[in-house]
DNA sequence: CCAGCATTTTGACACTGTCAAGATTGATTG
DNA sequence: CAATCAATCTTGACAGTGTCAAAATGCTGG
């Protein structure tokens, strides 16, 4: 490790080249191995081959940095939005797939989810502008989705909003159970939100 | 603060008479004031009036002391959960005074209830035998009392067991998605879970 | 070549959890 | 009643943390 860390110093000394974004990727994968709350920007400065305070230089804080993890995140799961809606599927299906999308990206990126949802940022709130902003288009554009499902007589309640924030609700409870621990299980995810979908659509009787 | 804490160390001077549950009450305390990361021992200590490793003596750990208020937080909720049975009330209202119930506990008590269905003290999983304990039992129950409703034609779908995950995880998510501030106004909690009752029960066609 | 600027480092501080060793006390014996 | 003992609490110490202020370093344009 401490070999590796001088060749890269000796490589392109001092001045990094793109300290930030080694930063951040560096942070991604040290969460996603040992959780967020292992996470300590002197691990980080000595991983990345760099003194304790170097990051202060494109973070004003931890939290600073950890928004930037955490937009990353929402930037892939758009990412993953778009992808299903590039699919020809028959809209059902569509729906489908979006839950079992969501409640994969959530157990198979744990910490990352975390970041992104949970109440490390968003309960005292200092969120970056970066993140409010790529969070709250988000935000925005499932609802839309779960609104035109609606509309099309797919998926049922009365009030689009209301029953899209529902919807949501469900998926991330159920994820989050998971990713805590609380049911044990993790690979009964899917099964469990498979379940759940009959509830959501309009019963075809 | 220095003048009480000295009057109380001279009152019973030394051997405090019940440090543990003092120490117990006042991190439940500080912990619903300020957050859970916002507790630490040695605040903690001093608050109580006592040396900073005091507590050292009763718990094995800070987490072992979380435990402690997580496992009252199960017994207040069991304690709701009394309640609600010995009500005379016809079972839909039940089932939803029950979650209604669970929302308003929830939102509440937000670092409580955090401690106990959060990460902090299921991920690692260093969780006390007496957490454990009453925790499992409480989730029993809950799983008791959807497969009852269910079994009398009240709640739908197939498996109890799944069922219940479902509402559960769909209570705990709405929940969790308010007390960390994704969704913003917290007074809409008990609106949103109550448009989701619908999907729960089976439709009276 | 040098001045200025962006970038990185060093030093320091207050705070945290926790361990090992010692001090204090109330209770239990002889 | 006095001495011992075990329970209880305190002091000292250590490694780790985030973060600030000031210094050092290296690139780049004049």
């Amino acid at each position: 490790m401490t070999l590796d860390t001088v060749l890269i110093k000796r490589n392109s000394n001092y001045h990094h080249g793109n300290l930030r974004q080694t930063l951040v990727s560096a942070a991604t994968n040290m969460i996603a191995e040992n959780g967020i709350e292992s996470l300590s920007l002197r691990k980080l400065a000595e991983k990345v081959g760099v003194s304790r305070t170097a990051a202060y230089h494109y973070f004003q804080d931890k939290n600073d940095l950890l928004c930037a993890i955490a937009a990353n995140g929402f930037r892939r799961w758009q990412q993953s939005l778009d992808q299903l809606n590039a699919n020809q599927l028959p809209e059902r299906d569509k729906f489908e797939q979006y839950i079992l999308g969501y409640i994969n990206f959530a157990t198979h990126n744990p910490e990352e989810y975390e970041l992104m949802f949970g109440r490390c940022i968003w309960k005292q709130s200092k969120c970056t502008p970066e993140l409010q902003d790529i969070s709250h288009t988000t935000f925005q554009r499932q609802v839309e989705m779960i609104e035109y499902w609606q509309s099309i007589g797919l998926v049922n309640g009365d009030s689009p909003l209301k029953m899209a924030q529902v919807i949501w609700g469900t998926l991330h409870g159920i994820a989050k159970l998971f990713i805590d621990g609380v049911y044990a299980d993790v690979g009964r995810a899917e099964e469990i939100v498979i379940s759940a979908l009959p509830m959501f659509l309009v019963s075809k009787v």
